[in-house]
This record gives structure tokens, sequence and C-alpha cells, in this order.
DNA sequence: ATTTTATTCAACCGCCTGGTTGAATATACG
DNA sequence: CGTATATTCAACCAGGCGGTTGAATAAAAT
């Protein structure tokens, strides 16, 4: 599975988004993350270590504690995908107009 | 569960991003979607399901074929989320000068 | 009218996911 | 030392996902 693969499936669930929205504000330990949650500790550990495998967070361990920290580049992966897609939403082109200006030729 | 949920479990799985890509180059058929898959004609018709209750297709049904279409607004909601987060691989800001102009604030 | 074609529906299956609880590990504190 | 804290590991479970096959439906073709 390649890593756009990775990154969108990170990124699918609302508690890892929730996570990285709190993490894009500043790192946190993980019980510090798992406060606001409706769930149990464990489950944001799960969570994390989803992230982190789509390298979304960095962990770095301080003695017993462990100090995520959000990694943005990934996400490039996931602009750079969507990017492609722009031209069919924006300017109000048509799909076939989109088709054409894709392929750089002139419109029909 | 809300509309960026769904576009994301959406584009999350390959297969689906695949018949994207094919349907982003114009309308086609549903056998004609299925026919360079290697899976059967059905388990493409549960993708475009999908693809379709996250807003990404339009079908139109004439006589016994469904036409389907792109619909790239929905990535819309996909490209704003991501924008968020360009500020932390834009410009090699680090966490802590994203998080300042984030807030708005003078850099420390 | 019969047959072929396009598509979905329904049931099933194995596996993964997201959650739980309880134990293990390792560090800090008294 | 013994105890409390931070975190993960392991086992379990319900439910959903992605796939299959077979039947149903509807339209086109012969």
């Amino acid at each position: 599975m390649n890593n756009l693969t990775h990154v969108l499936e990170a990124i699918s669930h609302p508690s890892r988004r929730a996570i990285l929205d709190r993490l894009s504000k500043g790192p946190a330990r993980v019980t510090e993350i798992a406060e606001p949650f409706d769930m149990s500790l464990n489950a944001v550990s799960k969570h994390l270590k989803v992230l982190e495998g789509a390298g979304l967070i960095h962990r770095e361990k301080i003695g017993r504690e462990h100090f995520i920290e959000f990694t943005g580049e990934p996400l490039r992966l996931v602009s750079g995908w969507v990017h492609h897609y722009e031209q069919f939403w924006n300017k109000k082109l048509d799909r076939l107009e989109a088709h054409f200006k894709e392929k750089g030729r002139k419109k029909p």
C-alpha cells in the first residue's frame, strides 16, 4: 500500500483529524492528547500509532513520557493529489472543458 | 458522519481513486469502468456507490445503461481542510513559527 | 417471445478497524 | 525500597469493508 493511501486512511477518521488539529497548535504528551476525548487512553494510543505510521506525527520519548509532534509534510501528497482535480471545481469549468484544458488543447 | 469524512473515506481506497482518475477523462458506463480492473463488476458497482454517496460522481440512467460522470466539487472540502496545514510544509516554517503565524502574532 | 446484455440486490465470507479491559513495562516519586 | 504515573501490549469483540457468487430486474436485440 502506497503512502498516499496511508495518509488518506489516517486523516479519514474524525478523531484522528481532531488529534492533528490539537497537535497543530503545539506538541503534547499522550495523556494530554487523550484528555478531551470521550474514549480510552488506549484508543487514542492506537490512533497515534496510525498517524505515526502515516508519518503525520513524530514521537520523542523522554523518560516515561512520549512527546508527540505534528509533521505536516505527508499532507503534501494529499495536496498534490487533489490539486489535479482543482480544475473540476474552479472557474465553473465543465467536465469536458476541464478535460481539454488538462490535455493542453484548445477548447472545441 | 460529516461530508468531509465521507469524501476522505471514499478517496482513501486506491481502486476508487483509479476510478475517479478514469472518470476525470470523461464519463463512462459501469461496464466500461470495470473493464480494466481485476475484480468483479459487482465490486466496481459497490465502489461506485461509495463514490456516489460522497457526491464524487453523478449517475444518469439511460435505458439499462448508467452513465457515470465525475463531480469534483466535493474535493473542495479536502482541499480546504489540507489548506489549513499548508503552512506546515511550505517555506520550511517550523511548527512553532507556523503556530504563531496561525494566530497572527509576531514571531517570538 | 426468447435471449442477451447492463446493472443492481442479497447473502455470504475473511479480514481489518475502532473500541474495550486488563496486564506488562518502564520511569518517577516518597 | 515500594508505590504511583505514563504508556504500550495483548486479547477480545462488534461491526463494517471489500470482495465473491448467484439471483433478480430491466431493457435491448434477435
